[in-house]
DNA sequence: CTGTTAGCGCATTCAA
DNA sequence: TTGAATGCGCTAACAG
């Protein structure tokens, strides 16, 4: 490993003119910061960022956590957070990705080893983490769950509303008995899209049954046997509101299992708007959420409030949208 | 930040002596380490990383890199993989994730940073990352892609197998005139599925049609463009292997848009087995790749290679599997 | 503008 | 078994 002292000793100056050209201090005549960069290249220098980062009392990496790598957290969230990340933080920071439910305790989580984190919050068990990282007065972006705590950056999809939406269209095209299959328990998600849910329900007056609303953990198995609780009821549902797009995959193959039909029989709206949804038979109408922009957003803000600003409270919410295809039926257009 | 020399002076003993008991020495008497843990303990003290890391030329990070991160990886093939390595690496090394296509010079990649690498390789292009991690002396895993080179560990999944053997398949059951939906051009799956492919035909003396062989780019945007082209034949193939699930469910989807059928019209064969295969309608028979475990058998050895032994050579297959479901006709059955 | 000196937190000689 | 001294590679205060 060739080190500022070799470079020194090639150059004829001493170690601190070479740090000093390296991190270009005005300190420093310009040849002598040519000739000394010159060499720095030809030896194939790089600094031993071990060194720099124990002096500056830095780290130069952000660590980008999910509740749970391997448990409930799905591929494409997954994925399109560290896409979303990886495109804004630069060559120069490292970005670590784990799941909380990796550590057993928190020790290593410190200042020395994260100038910022990034938390991708699926559930209340998160809090301690956040409390430990906001303790150690680590800049801290939470993403997709709302904090009440100051002093950090907290960055949402607008789930509730999202979900109110998708629950307000079922009901345009002339639904009534409309069902929901639930998240996955003690996920914020689950509760907003609840909350949506019965919001729309009841600002348009409608009844609200109890076997309507069935338990899902946000897998397509889950999805399935949901469906197939409701298509059991006395009086199924005409529509069905999924938590998310994979249950909502599932529900439909419910139904297709029994031979009838979407969306004649039963009409499905999902949530988040992955991949797939469009290549679904049918289409499936959802609910998109942007994962990918709050990561993107998120990021953004991490970096100033490391290098620029301290950190500083901020609560901003991202909208969903409606994506509109063939899983529902117009009841309307058919008393015609 | 409590440092040893705080634990010391408590201890009433050097920081030599306090460095000793927490890396349990055995020069050291039982009660004085015991002591010394204990004081550790009530002062929440955590070792700095950068600096042990500094004396101790290691890192204590494990790179998983990508050919890219934003282009061409599938979600579920960044989640599988990203989900293998984390499950096997313990708290006490950080993981970092990155696409080679974020860098463009190497010189930040050394082993003052990365204790090892692995590599999700899914292009030739990599091959000049590989050579600067060797020539780095840097323990390297390479997943997915035969590099010929001595000194790494190489683990593989047997794609031309598999595809042979889904193409076998479809011979099997009666077909003849077989098509191919391409993979992304210059990623070595898609020429080794290509030549399981041609190997199946020309192993069963069927004859290679030109116009059977169609471009996709892994996406289902392409393979519904490829099927549509193979469709506007003046013979149709009766199967169509497509080299991945993405692509066969773009395909099918645009057989439906036809008003023809899966399996009656046109038989599909996907590659991956992703989650939703078994979800689609009819759902797809695929050939199953063992991502997750090629990734966790990686970790393992990187692991080793790195505690214990030195960079030996290794190349190792993990089988594919053949998923029979529903999308391919017997057309043996038929003329019964 | 440049060099000398010191010190970041730790592990590791060498003496005792 | 313990401690004093040294150095990992780097930045920063200070003096020139």
């Amino acid at each position: 490993m060739v080190t500022i002292k070799d470079i020194a000793k090639l150059a004829n100056v001493s170690h601190t003119t070479v740090s000093r050209a390296l991190n270009n201090s005005p300190y420093i005549k310009e040849p002598t910061k040519r000739r000394i960069l010159e060499i720095a290249s030809q030896l194939n220098y790089t600094p031993n960022y071990n060194a720099k980062n124990l002096v500056m009392q830095k780290s130069h990496t952000i660590g980008l956590f999910f509740t749970s790598i391997s448990n409930g957290t799905s591929p494409i969230f997954l994925a399109d957070t560290i896409k979303g990340v990886n495109s804004v933080i630069g060559q120069e920071f490292n970005l670590f990705v784990r799941g909380i439910d990796d550590y057993d305790n928190f020790s290593s989580i410190n200042n020395m080893r994260f100038d910022g984190i990034i938390l991708m919050s699926q559930s209340e068990v998160d809090n301690t983490f956040i409390y430990h990282v906001m303790q150690k007065k680590i800049p801290l972006v939470v993403l997709n769950r709302e904090i009440q705590e100051q002093g950090l950056i907290n960055l949402l999809s607008n789930d509730e509303v999202g979900a109110r939406q998708a629950v307000e269209h079922l009901i345009a095209k002339g639904h009534k008995d409309i069902a929901l299959i639930e998240g996955k328990k003690g996920f914020k998600s689950a509760q907003a899209r609840k909350d949506g849910y019965m919001a729309a329900l009841i600002e348009n007056g409608l009844l609200i049954h109890k076997e309507y609303q069935v338990e899902g953990h946000y897998d397509m198995q889950s999805g399935y046997t949901a469906m197939n609780q409701l298509l059991d009821l006395n009086r199924p549902p005409t529509a069905v509101f999924c938590s998310n797009d994979d249950m909502a995959i599932g529900a439909m193959n419910a139904v297709f299992a029994r031979g009838l039909k979407v969306p004649d029989d039963v009409s499905i709206v999902g949530f988040d708007d992955i991949g797939f949804a469009q290549y679904t038979t049918p289409r499936l109408t959802t609910v998109k959420r942007p994962v990918e922009k709050i990561s993107i957003e998120g990021a953004k803000r991490l970096l100033f409030a490391i290098s620029k600003a301290p950190a500083q409270s901020v609560k901003l919410y991202e909208n969903t949208s409606l994506i509109i295809r063939d899983s529902v039926k117009d009841l309307k257009e058919e008393k015609r």
